[in-house]
DNA sequence: ATGGTGACCTGGAGGC
DNA sequence: TGCCTCCAGGTCACCA
C-alpha cells in the first residue's frame, strides 16, 4: 500500500533512529525477501554485520541505507511491507521476513511483509545516478530537488497512452501509486483515462501539481492507511484516508459536484473518478 | 517501443 | 461454522 508519502515517514523515523548504528547480527527468515539478492542469505547476512549505516535515502518508493563506501543496502515496501523498530524482547511479529540487530542497542529493525511483494538487496551506489543501480530505470519523483516539471511534461506530450498509466509509470516520475493517482487526476479533473496526447501542456502541470500536492499533504500528517498492514516505524498508522476524495469511496458523493464516485477496473486494478467532474476521454 | 495481461503471495471481508 | 469469490496501496516478465 505504500506510496511514496509513506515511504517517506518510513525513511524519515528510520532515520531517526539509526543514524550511526552498528549492525551486528542480521537473519533472513523467508528467501523471497531477498529474491533479488542473488548471492543468497548467507551472503546477505554475513555482508551486513559490522556495517555502521552513515544514511537513509529515499526515491519514489525505493528506500536505500548507506554506510561507509560504495555498498548499499535497498528496500521495497512491496504491498505490504513494514519497517519496525522493537525492543529485542518482543515476540516476533507473525510475517518476519528479515531481522536486524544492532550492537549496543536493545532494538531490533524488523522487516515484516505478509505478502511477500517487498524485498531487499545489497547493491552498489551509482554516483553519476546518485543512487544504487538496481534502481537506475527509476526516475526521479516530485520532491527530488534535482526533479523538472517542464522535463516530465515534454515527455508526457503527445503520448497516446492513458494519462493514468504513465502517471503509475515509475520510469516517467516515480512515487505515484493507485491511491495518489487517482486523487490528482480527480483534483486536476482529468478522466484517467484520457489520453496524455488529448492534455494541454497547462493541464499535464496542473496535474503534477496536484500530484505533489496530494502527497505533501498526506505527507503531512504521516501517510495513509486503511488497516494495520500499513504502520510507519514507531507502529502508528497515519490518517490521511479522511482527506481522500474519491479513493475506496465508491457511491459516495463527489466533494466538489456531488455525483457519485465511480469504480471501475483499470489495468488489473482499479480506477475511483467522479464522472460529473472529470469527464470520459470521448467527451472531452 | 508500447501496451495489455497475468503472475507473484497472504489474508480479510462478505455472500450463501 | 465453512466454503466461495473478490479485493488489496506494486512490480515484473512475457506476449502481441
Amino acid at each position: 500500500m505504500p506510496e511514496l508519502p509513506e515511504v517517506e515517514v518510513v525513511r524519515a523515523g528510520l532515520e531517526r533512529h539509526l543514524i550511526g548504528k552498528e549492525i551486528s547480527e542480521v537473519s533472513v527468515y523467508h528467501p523471497r525477501a531477498i529474491r533479488k539478492h542473488l548471492a543468497g542469505p548467507k551472503d546477505f547476512e554475513g555482508r551486513l554485520v559490522g556495517r555502521k549505516i552513515s544514511d537513509i535515502r529515499r526515491r519514489g518508493k525505493y528506500l536505500w541505507f548507506e554506510f561507509d563506501d560504495d555498498e548499499v543496502l535497498v528496500g521495497h515496501l512491496g504491498m505490504s511491507g513494514q519497517f519496525l523498530l522493537v525492543p529485542t524482547d518482543l515476540e516476533f511479529e507473525k510475517h518476519l521476513r528479515i531481522n536486524f540487530a544492532f550492537a549496543n542497542w536493545p532494538t531490533q529493525l524488523r522487516f515484516v511483509d505478509q505478502r511477500t511483494f517487498g524485498g531487499m538487496s545489497i547493491d552498489q551506489f551509482d554516483s553519476a545516478n546518485d543512487a544504487p543501480a538496481s534502481i537506475s530505470n527509476i526516475a526521479l519523483d516530485p520532491f527530488d530537488p534535482a526533479f523538472d516539471i517542464e522535463e516530465l511534461i515534454e515527455r508526457l506530450r503527445g503520448r497516446d497512452s492513458q494519462i493514468k498509466r504513465l502517471l503509475l509509470d515509475q520510469n516517467l516520475v516515480s512515487g505515484i501509486g493507485n491511491i495518489y493517482a487517482d486523487e490528482s487526476l480527480w483534483r486536476a479533473k482529468i478522466h484517467p483515462e484520457r489520453p496524455a496526447s488529448s492534455l494541454t501542456k497547462a493541464k499535464l502541470k496542473l496535474l503534477i501539481e496536484s500530484a505533489t500536492a496530494v502527497m505533501g499533504e498526506a505527507l503531512a500528517v504521516g501517510g495513509t492507511s486503511f488497516d494495520d498492514l500499513y504502520v510507519n516505524v514507531n507502529g502508528e498508522s497515519g490518517y490521511f484516508e479522511r482527506g481522500l476524495a474519491v479513493y475506496g469511496r465508491r457511491g459516495e458523493p463527489c466533494p466538489r459536484c456531488r455525483v457519485a464516485i465511480r469504480r471501475e477496473a483499470f489495468m488489473n486494478r482499479s480506477s475511483h473518478f467522479c464522472p460529473g467532474c472529470q469527464p470520459g476521454p470521448r467527451t472531452g
